[in-house]
DNA sequence: CTCCGTGCAAATACTTTGCAAAGCG
DNA sequence: CGCTTTGCAAAGTATTTGCACGGAG
């Protein structure tokens, strides 16, 4: 069975995961969430179909964060928050406007470089740790 | 013999090297500069040298680049642009200016949390690469 | 003597890959 | 049938760690 998206049932429920959530999960807590519904999942299925969603363009990655990779399938412009102590990952929606077109001018000029997209890190400590 | 910082020799050689190139090197990267000069160096000292220098507050760390950890002996606010082709990491010197402490204000209010510290990466083509 | 720094190798952690089998049109 | 997707396990890559040794004070 096919389906919206013309994707298998497995890469369907996985995008299904990790399109519903706002925690910028690892590939192991997506595995971790399937398991049980798709008991023959395999971790190696869900680093490949997220691989998949990147060349696509459905989703990206935030970074390695304290050793393991980040994603997110919220492709809207927006910055990010890292917590140094429990590397919970918050979204900061407005992020995007601090960095406008005209800054990659100047910095193109600048270095010599052609800039394709950027992303802003904040990092601290969030609401339940500090 | 000590050195003038109380380093042991392998340990100021290593800063050394972090410190004179803006190359934001890698671990090994670190080794293989020194290995000829050291030839009894070991990765394993390469690492944990630079952890201690992290936690000295004498270099950070630029993030996992393509798959390895990027260190920076430059501990002045400044952003980077990051080649997606060859990695190459480039100082952008002005770029902490684009964000203030205004906005880490503006941004605590908003999440409920406390920032430290900030990073932006802007990615692209580096000028040899385009 | 004691402590810190180190080489070496083993261990760890995460991710990628080869291959044969299964799924779908 | 032909192409894609998958499970499984092995391999790969980067980094960390245990342990015993060696040098400096």
């Amino acid at each position: 069975m096919q389906s919206k998206r013309n994707f298998s049932a497995k890469r369907e429920a996985i995008y299904d995961v990790i399109a519903s959530t706002d925690t910028h999960p690892t590939a192991e807590w997506v595995y971790e969430q399937l398991k049980p519904k798709l008991p023959d999942l395999s971790l190696g299925t869900v680093y490949r179909n997220l691989s998949v969603f990147k060349e696509m363009g459905l989703a990206k990655s935030i970074g390695v964060i304290n050793g393991q990779e980040r994603f997110d399938a919220n492709m809207t412009q927006h910055s990010h928050f890292i917590c140094q102590k429990c590397f919970r990952i918050i979204d900061i929606p407005g992020g995007n406007n601090f960095i406008d077109k005209n800054m990659y001018a100047l910095v193109e000029r600048e270095c010599g470089v052609k800039i394709e997209t950027h992303g802003i890190n904040f990092y601290g400590l969030c609401d339940k740790c500090r």
